[in-house]
DNA sequence: TTATAATACGAGCAATCGCTCATATTTCAA
DNA sequence: TTGAAATATGAGCGATTGCTCGTATTATAA
């Protein structure tokens, strides 16, 4: 939970209320789904969401907490939906093929979150996503391959959500590829660079 | 040279005013290096290169517009940067890394284009910038590997550059590498990509 | 010199934004 | 029943934005 979403706001005591600040919290993850983050104002928010301006504002500061709100939740969904299924994974290729079709399942169930991780710019916001999944890759890479040295599983970490997240602001816009065939590069582009990662770094990957 | 740029208002006939222009242009420029496109507003730009609102306004239809006429101008010299020192490379590994090395060079000659290439959400400007990269890199591709079929260069370049903005927009970003090694990596991700591409077509590289 | 086109100017419009605050209503424990 | 706390409301503030338009100045060709 991060302080923006819990400061200086009146904390719903009563049931009515906190069911309203998921119901505007669905709301606006759908608007922002639908128009991205900077297109959404809060009186579109409140509007939608059918409550007053100043209901909203009793719960959430500002703008920005309504997202790191919502951001709360996305990152808690990502991880049981992406590091659940890759506990028996038979080596760190098979885990990142798992985590490649975790993410395009996840994107059909969290539509607002390609929004929110490939187009937002404030800087909070985007730091707190990208170092949250860094985290959970480093450990991931540093987990097949104790003898790589902890840098460079960061390193290798860090690249890779790039890959992700550059292929992932591609995805909506016209291009030579399906759905399917840009999971399947983008795939393809992260096992190829990992594996070239073990290789300068003397390992000889799946031995 | 876009049709925004050039549309509805007043070509500059005198030799004053031709400056003008350019100066609006080189100040604009420096301001969206220094804060970005959407940050800096028409107003700023005027006050800043020292010329009334409605001067700029004679010479550019819209703020977009002067955007527009800046990546004419980026476009224009990347080409010359990039694609003017690969034409005698050995070999498409040779070419990758040395438009990697113009790329790095060019990002320091030309402090905006980070910013634009990056961070500007405007669909026309970032298809144009993406659309024109992408035709250098699949005939690029296309002239080491002619017996690739046509649509897997494509592809191949569509990656690529998705690849290369990914980690553009982490450059400016805290994080575990020097901007040498952000370099290097990026290099790394790109050649082991492509070399996975040719693979996956029945294409062994170098040979 | 003079008339016309080109250029220059900047106050201010209309729209939008995030957000406040005075006030009204509802809830619930005492 | 009652009163204080919690919740609900929305008009509207202050700031900012991209941009217009009436007017003043300058350049150039006749």
């Amino acid at each position: 939970m991060s302080d923006t979403s819990i400061s200086k706001r009146r904390q719903p005591k009563q049931a009515r209320s906190q069911q309203r600040v998921e119901h505007i919290m669905a709301t606006a993850s759908a608007l922002f789904a639908e128009h991205g983050y900077e297109a959404v104002s809060t009186n579109h928010i409140a509007k939608a969401a059918e409550v007053s301006i100043g209901s909203l504002y009793q719960f959430f500061p500002n703008k920005e907490a309504i997202l790191d709100a919502l951001v709360d939740k996305y990152l808690a969904d990502m991880q049981k939906a992406l590091m659940g299924r890759i506990e028996d994974a038979a080596s760190l290729e098979d885990a990142i093929q798992r985590m490649v079709q975790g993410m395009q399942r996840f994107g059909t169930s969290h539509k607002a979150f390609k929004h929110v991780f490939a187009e937002v710019q404030l800087i909070a916001v985007t730091n707190r996503i990208h170092d949250t999944i860094v985290g959970w890759v480093d450990d991931m890479i540093g987990n097949y391959y104790p003898q790589l040295a902890k840098k460079q599983c960061h390193i290798g970490a860090e690249v890779s959500l790039c890959i992700v997240k550059g292929m992932m602001q591609f995805y909506d816009r016209p291009n030579a590829m399906s759905p399917e065939q840009l999971w399947t590069e983008l795939q393809a582009a992260l096992l190829a660079y990992i594996h070239d990662l073990l290789c300068r770094n003397g390992i000889t990957p799946g031995a």
